[in-house]
DNA sequence: TGTTTTTCTGTCCAAATGGTCAAAAATTGT
DNA sequence: ACAATTTTTGACCATTTGGACAGAAAAACA
C-alpha cells in the first residue's frame, strides 16, 4: 500500500511543510524546473520522503493547485450586494491586492499555470470559474444599470482588478527593477493608493 | 569551429527558422519546460542541426530574448512629447494591446522570464528599461502637472497598461474559458472598447 | 571536375531527475 | 516488552535530455 491509512497528526503535519516548501519551488521554477530534490531540500527530508507522501512530483503540484484555488478566488466569492457597489468594488480590488502582497508565490504559480495552458485547471476556468465570475459580473452589470456606477462591461473589469493587482506579485522583479530600490518600501501603499483612485474616476457615474 | 565563419543567406534563414519554432516552444513550456528535440522538430530539423546553429538551447533563448526586447519596448519609446497627452497615452496603451493580440508568444515569453527572476534580463530591467520608463514618466508627470490629465502616478500608470494589456495574452486561457467561446471572436475588440473608456476616465483632467 | 568549405544528421554519452525498493528507524498498540 | 505498523532513508534504476562527435551530403569554389 502506497498511501498510509488513517490520517494522523505526523502525516498532516508533513504534509504541510511539504506542500511549503513545494509552493516557494514551484513559484520559483514552475512545475518542470523545480526538482524533487529540491522540494525535500526545503521541506528537510529525503527524496524518497516526499515521494512517499504524495506519490509524485505531480501529485504534490495539482494538490497544491486545488486547495489554493478556494483561497484565492474567496475575495471574489464575497463582493456582495449589501454595501455601496463602488465600495464593494474597491473593496475587492483591495483585498486582491492585499493577496497579492502576502502571497506572492500563490500568485506566481497560478500565473505560470495558466501562461502555459493551465493543463490541470481547465475544468474549474470554464466551469466553477466561470460561473463565479458571470454571477458576479451580472451583480456590477445591475448596479450599472441602476447607474449607481458607471456603465462598464463587468468582466473586463473584473479582468482589469485581476491583472493589475496581480501584476505587482508575478512581476514584481520588474517593478522593483523600475521602480529603484527606495520606493521598494513603500511600494503597496503606493499601488493601494494609485489604483484606489484610478478605480474610483473609472467607476464613479 | 563552432560558429560558421560568414553570414549567408542560408545561415540567416535557418536561423530565423529555428528563432520562431524556438518562440513558440518556450511560450508554450517555458525554458526548462521546452526541448531542444521539440525546438527541432517545430523547426523541421535534426537536433544536431539546431546546435550547430546556435551551440545551445539557452543560447537561442537569450537570443530571442534580447532580440525581442526591442520590439517589446518600442511602443513606448514612442510615446512623445508633440501630440495631445490623452491620445498619446491612449495610442500607446492600444499598440500594447495589439501587441498582445498579434504576438501573443512573445509577451507569454517574457511574462514567463520576469515571473522566474528574470535572471537574464535583471541588467536591462533596472538599466535601459528604468532609464526609458523614468524619462516618459517624467513626461507624463509633467503633463500632469500642466493639468492636461489628471494628476496620478506615471510609473504605476505605465504597469497599469503593461498589466492590462498583457493581460489579454498572458492568460488568454482563463480569459478565454471565463467569457465562454461566443465572446473569443470580439475578445479585442471589447478589450479595446473597454480599456480606451477606461483610460480616459481615469485620465481625463 | 576536383577540392574545399559548409551544412546536416545518426549515433552515442554523461548528467539530471522522477521514482522504486528493501531495509532501517521510529512509533503505536497490546 | 513485544509485535505490528508507520515513517524514513540510502542505494539503485530507467528515462529524459542537452549536447559532442564523426562522418555523410550538399554547396561553393577552383
Amino acid at each position: 500500500m502506497t498511501s498510509p491509512r488513517k490520517v494522523t497528526r505526523i502525516q498532516r503535519e508533513k504534509r504541510e511543510v511539504i506542500l511549503a516548501a513545494a509552493l516557494e519551488a514551484f513559484a520559483e521554477d514552475g512545475l518542470r524546473g523545480a526538482t524533487l530534490e529540491k522540494i525535500a531540500d526545503k521541506a528537510g527530508m529525503s527524496k524518497p520522503h516526499v515521494v512517499y507522501y504524495f506519490g509524485s512530483k505531480d501529485a504534490i503540484y495539482t494538490d497544491l493547485l486545488q486547495s489554493l484555488l478556494e483561497v484565492w478566488v474567496q475575495p471574489l466569492r464575497d463582493l456582495s450586494e449589501d454595501a455601496d457597489p463602488l465600495a464593494a468594488i474597491l473593496t475587492y480590488m483591495r483585498r486582491k491586492l492585499r493577496m497579492s502582497q502576502d502571497m506572492p508565490r500563490e500568485s506566481k504559480m497560478f500565473a505560470t499555470e495558466i501562461l502555459h495552458g493551465a493543463p490541470r485547471m481547465r475544468q474549474q476556468l470554464s466551469g466553477d470559474l466561470k460561473s463565479l465570475v458571470d454571477e458576479k459580473a451580472a451583480l456590477i452589470a445591475r448596479w450599472s444599470a441602476e447607474g449607481k456606477i458607471a456603465k462598464i462591461d463587468p468582466h473586463h473589469l473584473i479582468f482589469s482588478i485581476w491583472a493589475m493587482t496581480q501584476h505587482y506579485a508575478d512581476f514584481d522583479i520588474q517593478v522593483e527593477a523600475v521602480l529603484g530600490d527606495d520606493r521598494k518600501a513603500g511600494l503597496y501603499d503606493e499601488a493601494d493608493a494609485f489604483l484606489t483612485e484610478f478605480f474610483v474616476r473609472a467607476l464613479r457615474p
